[in-house]
DNA sequence: ATGAAAGCGCTAACAT
DNA sequence: ATGTTAGCGCTTTCAT
């Protein structure tokens, strides 16, 4: 007693309709009031009918950490928010971020950021989990060796992966990635179709799956047409710097017409020795890059880029992810998914 | 009883161990356990340690939905995540979500990300509200009306906009802004010193506040130095190519050696502009940009740019969502930040 | 300094 | 088809 809803003085706002105010109401059962909004069917058409009445005079949201309680789930999904690199073009996650929150929205999630620990990469997954605040992540950093997703599955944590189990194809967790070799290849086809032969590859160090992964559909679309690619690789760090200067050595030691690169950010090192030398992109040479960042389509004449679909890709994460929280959990095969490309001026 | 924390079998993973489990296994009651928690001062120390142990030993962390449901509080911080628009250079969004989020784990929140309705901007604000799913929001698209501000104030919603409340200035919710006005002064200033004299601005439409402020930055620059800004000005809408047709026609009819600019999309558009008369930028005409995006930072020569102090802004978000949350709440003045410029080659 | 009792708002399980 | 009972795990209040 003594909840008064609606009578609470003006300085202190009436606390929310309970589920117990709308029984009262409607002049049923607390249960009945649940059923109605969870399970309709249950009642008859005119309890219904009463029920909703009364939930809409109220104003009745049911509660969220009650709920959360009784059922052992949040309805969130944790995702841990790593920081734009300055000084690159990367922005990947930002673009994917915005689809997951649509996506899970429509299946009734919210999307919980946390930060990473630079430390412990661990420490965040550890606290959400153990605190049963989210009910699964997704994990999208799945570059380096990706210590996340075996703690996870070591810890039996729902997740979903946003890239695939390199090193671990005995893994059993669901994943959902973009076949960057049909990417790159994509890319390498295109300039071949333009009539360019020595088509160069700037990329990643050897230590990064996703970067000899692109490289390797550089060079199969070379390959198949039994064009050379020595002397035309360049593996070096990402930054604009290194795309700059490894750009410049390729140009003087093996007079490549075209570039492909691990990303849009080595891209923009191209432009910025072309631009030194007085070349221009897409008349002299010609540049691809990856992940269709906003650099790629705002730079002057436009950098041509392979894309990701990465609304699809939170299309089935999500789907992912809604198996893996019914019981008993259903767990499909990875998902790849293909990239499109992105023509501009340099090209 | 019947709980067996740690006995669940293999294929159903144990249930996390409760406040009643620790206490137990420590020899105390769970009141006790709640107090080493949240109140260690009030136990003995040897009762402290012991109860310690045991939270450590099982690996105890609170239940969130258990806490959330008793104490009203949830710990979450809603906000809107907006996506970026495709074709323009700004992010801004993207380094401010992460700040956030770094800054609300230190005061112990965590941030949930919604959708937008794009037909009722209000919706998503609505269901976290009546739900108690948030404790409170953080309000970033000020920049229209801001209708979620109103509606936010009007129901007593806790919420610290990102952007001041222009057309309300009764407004007594706490906000935290960048001095845009003092961010173009700079920039403006900056190209005076440079001996520039005919220096031209490309902003925004005039019902844009922001646009406004950002304007009467360089206005106020110029005009200290009795410099005559007719003909120098333009307002367009934000995208590449309404930069890049403003810059033309000022460059045909006013003859500017520096452009300052609302945006960085707005700056790309006069770099293409530049480019497109095999003009150089920074060595023919100056250009500068707002938001000091990765664009500004990647593209050739680099985009001068002025720059926010997000990092800051959240600081002060979050300072102030601590004072809205602690009873009774303390709404503390806006707070007005100062940009600064970040130099690079396009001055 | 510690413990016992009560209850936050909801839903699962069972009874009618 | 609806109601009753119990309890999710925690903290507030009060007693010792």
């Amino acid at each position: 007693m003594s909840r008064t809803p609606g009578r609470a003085s003006a300085l202190q706002p009436a606390l929310p309709p309970t589920l117990a105010d709308v029984a009262e109401r409607a002049g049923v059962s607390r249960q009945t009031v649940s059923n109605a909004v969870n399970n309709p069917d249950l009642l008859r058409a005119d309890t219904l009918t009463r029920v909703q009445e009364a939930i809409a005079e109220l104003g009745y949201t049911p509660n969220r950490a009650a709920r959360n309680l009784r059922t052992r789930s949040s309805q969130l999904i944790g995702l841990r928010f790593t920081p734009v690199q300055e000084g690159t073009a990367n922005a990947t996650m930002d673009r994917f971020v915005h689809s997951l929150v649509e996506t899970t929205r429509e299946a009734g999630y919210h999307v919980l950021l946390f930060a990473g620990d630079a430390v412990d990469p661990v420490a965040g997954y550890q606290d959400l989990l153990s605190s049963t605040a989210v009910d699964a992540f997704v994990v999208t950093d799945t570059y380096l060796g990706n210590p996340q997703a075996t703690w996870l599955e070591e810890r039996r944590a729902p997740f979903v992966a946003f890239g695939r189990p390199w090193e671990h194809p005995e893994a059993r967790h669901p994943w959902v990635d973009v076949d960057g070799a049909a990417g790159t290849e994509l890319a390498t086809n295109h300039l071949l179709g333009r009539g360019h032969r020595r088509i160069a590859w700037i990329g990643w160090r050897k230590d990064s799956w996703i970067g000899e992964d692109r490289r390797s559909g550089w060079l199969r679309a070379m390959h198949a047409r039994h064009l050379s690619t020595t002397g035309l690789a360049s593996r070096v760090e990402d930054t604009v710097a290194s795309g700059r200067e490894a750009s410049s050595v390729l140009l003087d030691e093996a007079q490549p017409t075209a570039f492909v690169c691990a990303s849009d950010t080595l891209a923009m090192g191209v432009l910025q020795t072309l631009d030194e030398r007085g070349l221009r992109a897409g008349r002299d040479v010609a540049v691809v890059g990856f992940d269709d960042s906003q650099v790629a389509q705002v730079v002057p004449r436009g950098l041509t880029s392979v894309r990701q679909p990465l609304e699809e890709v939170a299309v089935h994460i999500v789907k992912a992810l809604e198996g893996l929280l019914t019981t008993p959990a259903v767990v499909g095969p990875g998902v790849l998914l293909a990239p499109t490309l992105a023509l501009r001026g340099s090209t």
